[in-house]
DNA sequence: GTGAGGCCCCTTTTT
DNA sequence: GGGGCCTCAC
C-alpha cells in the first residue's frame, strides 16, 4: 500500500523511519504532525517490524483516534482493527472490560461523566452530613479528581490542613459509594487500569510483552497518572514513540504535566529527539507573529516554524469601541470573506471564554450569517438524554443508585425528595443499593417506589430481545419521557433529541455490527460486552462525538481551547483585552502567564492565510460594562506584520459615548477634568483607562486601569495624571 | 410534592 | 446578563 515515503521531508521521514527505540518527536503546529504518525505506524507494520496487535497507538480524543483510524486503514493492506488505537479513557476501558474480575468491577460497571460525578459527590457529602458550604461538592469533586490523575488514592494522601482532612474522607467515602453501585468516573478508569497493571504482575506482563510500539499523541497534555501508566506498559521493552509540542501545552488547569516531555527524555533514556519545524499550514506573516510571541516564554524546549509558503497578507488589528461593534467588524469582514470565495466553514472566530459568543452570535444572527458554536452543552449531556440513558442503566444494572435517583421522580410521579431521603437512609442501614431497599419500606414510600421499581422491571421483559434502537425507543415511549416532554411547552427539541438518540444507537449499532470494537467483540481477551452496556460506554466516552448540523457550511465559533488541533483559512481572534486574555485569573498563578501566551500562539497557528486580531474598549462583562485596555499580546507581535485597520483613533466626543460606570461620577460632572472611559498616562504606571470616577474638585478620585500594573485609585488633584 | 421566583456565581474543560 | 440551584409558598 502506498505510504508515500517520498513526500515526507527529511526530519518526517527521520521520524517514520527510525529504529525500534524511544523517541520524542517535537512537532510544531501544522507540520504534519498526524501523517507522521499514521505513516509510522503503517511503516513499522508493513515492513514487518512489528504485528498489528503489538502497536498501541494513543490520543486524547476520540476525534484524533478516529481520524489517525481512518488514515491507517487507507494506508494498510488490512483493516487495523487489531491495533489498540483509541484515547487513553477508551483504551483504559477496554482493559478494564476484558479484566473486570481482576480490577474488582462488575462487567457492566457504568462511567459517571463530569455531571453523573457531581451528583455522586454531593450524595455522599449528603450521607456524611457535610456541609455543602464550607467543602463545595465542585471543589471537593476537583479535588478528587485532581488526585486520582497524581495516582492516588484517599489513604496515600497526607492532608495539609483540616480541610484536606475532611476532603480526604470524602474521596474515600466517595470511592466506596462507587465500588457499591458498580459505576467509575473518567479519573478513575484509568487509575484502576493504572493499577490493575502495576499490581497484576501476570497481566502487567502479558501487556508489556504484547506491545512493542507505543505511540502517543499530544505528549505535552498528557498528566502524570497517563504517563506512569504508558510507563508500565513499556516496561516489556515496547519502543516508545512520543508526539509532542510543549508550546501548545495548554490543559495544565486539568492536571497536564509538561514536564512529561522532559521525564520522558530522561527516564526513558531517550537518544533522539526529531524536530518537526517546517510548516505546512500558515503563510510567512502568521507563523512570524506566533514565533514572535512564543520566543517570550521563557521554559521552552525551542523550536521555531519556518515555511516556503510566502509572507501573505498582514495580520489585521481593529480596535472597536465596544464589544457590540467588534462583533459587527467581525460579521463584515465575514461577510467580505465569504463574498470573495472563502467558504464559510473555513472561517473560525475564536474567544478566551464562552461568555464572549453571545454578543457575537447576536450580530451573526441578525445578519442573517449561519453558524455553529462548538462547545457548550453537548449531546449526551443533555437533560432529556441523561433521562432516557439512566432508564437504560437501570435496565442493564438496577443497583444503579445515580440512574435511580435521575428518573425514580422523573417525569414526576409522586416520589418526592422525603421520600428518596427514607430510602436512602434504609439503603445504607443495610448496606443495599437503593433498589433493593425499596422492600424494607412500608405505606405510601413502599407503593410509588414500588410501582416505578415494576415500570423497569415491565421495560426489561419487554425490550428483551430486541435490537438495541428499538429497545430505546421502546424506553423513551414507556417511560412516560415521551408523554412528558409533548406536553411541555418547550419540549419539541428534547422531543428531537430523544429521536436522535434512537439514530445515534442504530448508528452505533451498525457500527458495531461492523468492527466489534466497542463491545470487545474482536478482542481475544475477556468476554464481548452485550450491545446495550457497549453503547452506554459508548455514550459516556464520546458525549461530544454526536453533534447536530457537523458539516453544514457555516461560521465556526469556539474557544481557543476548543479550535486545538483544527486549522482554518481564516481567524478572528476576538476580545485580545487585558484581562480577558490574558485572563486576570491566570496572572495569580504561577507560570500563568506563559500558558496564557501558548493558548494565544495555539490561536494564531490555527490560521492559515488571514489572521484577525481584534479588542474592545468596552465590554459587557457579568451584567457591567468594563473598561480595558489591548492586550499585552497585541505589543509582542512585531509591527511590521500587522495593519492596525482603524487607526486607534481620537477620543470621541464625550456625548458620543456616555459610557456607563458602576458608580457613575455626577452626570455631566468630570471628576477634575477627567471622564470615565479616558485614556490617560501616568508618569510612573503608564497608560491606563479610567474605569470609575467619585467625588469633584478637590475631592476627585479616579480608578485606572493600568493594565499590568494593575487597578488603582488616584487622587487626581496629587497624581501626575495626563490625557493620552 | 411541585413549581415559581430569588440568589449567587461567573476561564479554559480533549475524557 | 444569564444560567443553575436553592428556598419558599401553595
Amino acid at each position: 500500500m502506498a505510504l508515500h515515503l517520498e513526500q515526507l521531508n527529511p526530519e518526517q521521514l527521520a521520524a517514520v523511519t527510525a529504529p525500534d527505540e524511544h523517541l520524542l518527536v517535537l512537532a510544531g503546529a501544522g507540520s504534519g504532525k498526524t501523517r507522521v504518525l499514521t505513516t509510522r505506524i503503517a511503516w513499522l507494520v508493513n515492513s514487518g517490524r512489528v504485528s498489528p496487535a503489538g502497536v498501541l497507538a494513543v490520543t486524547f480524543t476520540n476525534k484524533a483516534a478516529r481520524e489517525m483510524y481512518v488514515r491507517l486503514a487507507a494506508m494498510l493492506a488490512f483493516d487495523p482493527r487489531g491495533m489498540w488505537i483509541g484515547t487513553f479513557h477508551g483504551l483504559a476501558n477496554r482493559m478494564l472490560r476484558a479484566h473486570h474480575r481482576e480490577a474488582g468491577l462488575p462487567r457492566e460497571f457504568q462511567i459517571l461523566d463530569a455531571q453523573d460525578q457531581l451528583a455522586a459527590v454531593k450524595r455522599v457529602l449528603r450521607a456524611l452530613g457535610a456541609d455543602p458550604e464550607r467543602d463545595s461538592p465542585r471543589e471537593v469533586q476537583a479535588y478528587i479528581n485532581a488526585r486520582k490523575e497524581e495516582g492516588l488514592r484517599a489513604g496515600e494522601i497526607a492532608p495539609a490542613d483540616a480541610r484536606e482532612r475532611r476532603w480526604i474522607e470524602l474521596y474515600a467515602a466517595y470511592d466506596e459509594q462507587c465500588r457499591r453501585e458498580g459505576v467509575a468516573d473518567f479519573a478513575e478508569l484509568l487509575l484502576a487500569s493504572y493499577e490493575l497493571l502495576a499490581r497484576n504482575a501476570l497481566l502487567r506482563e502479558h501487556y508489556a510483552a504484547r506491545f512493542r510500539h507505543i505511540l502517543v499523541d499530544e505528549f505535552q497534555d498528557t498528566n502524570r497518572l497517563q504517563y506512569r501508566w504508558l510507563k508500565l506498559l513499556a516496561s516489556g521493552g515496547a519502543a516508545v514513540f512520543a508526539v509532542g509540542d510543549d508550546d501548545q501545552s495548554i490543559y495544565r488547569f486539568r492536571g497536564a504535566h509538561v514536564g512529561n516531555m522532559a521525564d520522558f527524555e530522561r527516564e526513558f533514556g531517550v537518544r533522539r529527539l526529531v524536530r518537526l519545524e517546517r510548516n505546512y499550514r500558515s503563510h510567512g506573516n502568521i507563523l512570524a507573529a506566533a514565533n514572535a510571541l512564543i520566543a517570550r516564554n521563557r521554559h521552552r524546549l525551542g523550536k521555531n516554524l519556518w515555511t516556503e509558503a510566502g509572507a501573505g497578507e498582514p495580520l489585521v488589528v481593529y480596535e472597536a469601541e465596544s464589544d457590540a461593534e467588534e462583533a459587527a467588524f467581525v460579521v463584515e469582514q465575514a461577510q467580505a470573506l465569504a463574498r470573495s470565495g472563502v467558504p464559510l466553514s473555513a472561517i473560525a472566530v475564536l474567544y478566551r471564554s464562552n461568555a464572549q459568543s453571545r454578543v457575537i452570535e447576536h450580530a451573526l444572527f441578525t445578519a442573517g450569517l449561519p453558524y455553529r458554536v462548538y462547545g457548550g452543552l453537548r449531546f449526551f449531556e443533555r437533560a432529556e438524554v441523561k433521562h432516557a440513558l439512566a432508564y437504560l442503566r437501570l435496565l442493564a444494572h438496577p443497583g444503579d443508585d445515580a440512574a435511580f435517583l435521575r428518573v425514580a421522580n422523573f417525569p414526576p410521579r409522586g416520589i418526592g425528595a422525603r421520600t428518596l431521603e427514607v430510602l436512602a437512609d434504609a439503603a445504607r442501614a443495610r448496606g443495599e443499593s437503593l433498589w433493593q431497599a425499596v422492600e424494607a419500606l412500608e405505606g405510601r414510600a413502599r407503593q410509588a417506589l414500588g410501582a416505578f421499581r415494576d415500570l423497569v422491571v415491565r421495560l426489561r421483559a419487554e425490550t428483551a430481545g430486541l435490537a438495541l434502537a428499538e429497545q430505546v425507543a421502546h424506553v423513551i415511549a414507556a417511560s412516560g419521557l415521551e408523554a412528558h416532554y409533548r406536553a411541555e411547552r418547550e419540549g419539541a427539541e428534547r422531543l428531537e433529541n430523544l429521536g436522535e438518540l434512537v439514530n445515534a444507537a442504530a448508528t452505533f449499532a451498525a457500527e458495531e455490527r461492523a468492527s466489534g470494537l466497542a463491545t470487545g467483540a474482536g478482542d481475544p481477551e475477556g468476554e464481548a460486552l452485550d450491545p446495550l452496556n457497549a453503547f452506554l460506554a459508548h455514550a459516556a466516552l464520546e458525549a461530544g462525538e454526536h453533534q447536530a448540523g457537523e458539516g453544514r457550511e457555516a461560521l465556526q465559533l469556539m474557544t481557543v481551547h476548543a479550535a486545538k488541533g483544527l486549522e482554518f483559512d481564516a481567524v478572528f481572534l476576538a476580545g485580545l483585552e487585558d484581562g480577558l486574555f490574558p485572563h486576570e485569573q491566570s496572572l495569580a498563578e504561577r507560570d500563568g502567564l506563559e500558558e496564557e501566551r501558548r493558548l494565544a500562539y495555539v490561536a494564531i497557528t490555527r490560521a492559515r492565510h488571514r489572521l484577525y486580531l481584534s479588542y474592545a474598549r468596552t465590554r459587557m462583562l457579568h451584567g457591567q460594562t468594563r473598561y480595558a485596555l489591548p492586550s499585552r499580546f497585541l505589543d509582542e507581535i512585531p509591527p511590521g506584520l500587522v495593519r492596525w485597520l482603524a487607526p486607534r483613533r481620537p477620543e470621541p466626543a464625550p456625548a458620543a459615548r456616555a459610557p456607563q460606570a458602576r458608580r457613575p461620577a455626577r452626570a455631566g460632572a468630570p471628576a477634575g477634568g477627567f471622564r470615565v472611559g479616558q485614556s490617560v498616562v501616568h508618569p510612573k504606571f503608564g497608560a491606563g483607562v479610567i474605569v470609575d470616577a467619585e467625588g469633584d474638585g478637590a475631592e476627585a478620585r479616579v480608578q485606572v486601569n493600568f493594565g499590568r500594573e494593575g487597578v488603582k485609585w488616584l487622587a487626581v488633584a496629587v497624581a501626575k495624571l495626563e490625557p493620552a
